[in-house]
DNA sequence: AACCATACCGTCTAGTCTGGATGATGCAAA
DNA sequence: TTTGCATCATCCAGACTAGACGGTATGGTT
C-alpha cells in the first residue's frame, strides 16, 4: 500500500501519504498514521525507498520509488492474490452473538447510509478522471454499503 | 467475541474456543489461536470469567462466566454500534493500485466460490437450527460472497 | 514587536496482536 | 513396545494500535 501511494505521487513524506490514503484507499484500508513512518523508514533500510531529509527547519523526510522498489510493486501487483480477505463488522459481529436486531439494525443503517452518502459525492465528482482500479474499487465500496443497507433494513422494524 | 463464544459453550477451554470459532463467527471474525489463551487470562484476572484448572495430566483451564461476565456481554451486546468496519480485501488493493484486472479477477472469483460453496452447504445444513443471529450473520455471509463474485465476473474476461 | 491561535508535522510508549515454531501429553494401532 | 497422530499449551520476535505528546511554521491581532 505505501509503495502504492508513493508511486501514485511521485514523492512524498509520510504526513502527505496519511492525507492520501485517507481519502482513497483507507476507506477500505486502513492503518495508523505512526505506522506509515516506520514503514517508510523500514522500506527505505529494505533499498525499496530513497530517502531525502530538509536540511534546516521541519527537517521533512521526502521518499520516493528506487527501481526495486518500483519492481516489488510490480511483482506484487501481477500476482493475483487468492486472499478473500474477511468482512470483520461489528455490527455483525453483536448480531451473530445474539443482539437485538432492531435498534443495532437502526445504528448500523444509520452509519452506513452516511458512508454510502461520501462514496456517491466521491464518485459523483471523481469517477471521470480517476484511474480505473480506483474507480471500480470505489465502486465496489459502493455496491457493499448498498447490500449493507439492504441488509440491515430486512431486519428490525423496516421504519427506516 | 470470547465472552459469546463462552456464553454459547457453556464451559470451554481456550482449544476448544478455537474449534468453535473457526466454524462459526471464524468466517467473519477472526483471531489468533494464541490470542484465545492470553484473552481468557485477561478476562478472568478482570473478573468476567471463572478459571478451573485440572489437576493432573494435560491440566487443562476451562473457563465459564462470571455474573459479572455476564454482565459485561450483556451491555456489550445492547450497545449498538455505529462501526461499520472495512471491507479490507487483497484483491481490492491490487486492484485499487492498478493491477490487470483479468488475472486478478479469475483468481478472486475462484476463491470467492469456494467460500460460497461452503456457505451455503452450511446454511444448508444448519439453517433450522442455528439462533437467528448465527443464520443471520451466515445469510449476511452469502450475501456479500455473491456480491463478490458479482463484481469480480463484471470484470475481466468474463468467462468464468 | 510581542503574542496567540491554529495548522502542520513527527515521535514515542505501553499494551496488544500476528505468524509460526516448539514441545509436551494422551491414545490407538501395528 | 514402538510409533504416529491428534490434542493441547506456550513462547518469541517483530509488527501494529491507540492516542498522547511535543515541536515547528504561519498568519493575524494587539
Amino acid at each position: 500500500m505505501v509503495l502504492g501511494l508513493i508511486e501514485n505521487a511521485g514523492e512524498a513524506t509520510p504526513y502527505q501519504l496519511k492525507a492520501f490514503a485517507a481519502q482513497s484507499v483507507g476507506n477500505f484500508w486502513t492503518i495508523q498514521h505512526a505506522q506509515l513512518y516506520t514503514e517508510c523508514e523500514r522500506l527505505a533500510k529494505a533499498g525499496l525507498l530513497a530517502e531525502e531529509r530538509e536540511k534546516a527547519g521541519r527537517r521533512r523526510k521526502t521518499y520516493r520509488l528506487t527501481s526495486a522498489g518500483r519492481k516489488a510493486l510490480e511483482a506484487w501487483r501481477s500476482t493475483p492474490t487468492t486472499d478473500i480477505g474477511e468482512l470483520r463488522s461489528p455490527g455483525l459481529l453483536q448480531l451473530f452473538f445474539g443482539a437485538d436486531p432492531a435498534p443495532l439494525a437502526r445504528a448500523q443503517i444509520e452509519a452506513h447510509r452516511e458512508k454510502l452518502a461520501e462514496y456517491e459525492a466521491l464518485h459523483g465528482a471523481a469517477k471521470d478522471w480517476l484511474p480505473d482500479g480506483q474507480r471500480l474499487a470505489l465502486e465496489s465500496g459502493i455496491a457493499h454499503e448498498r447490500l449493507w443497507l439492504k441488509f440491515w433494513r430486512s431486519l428490525g422494524d423496516n421504519r427506516s
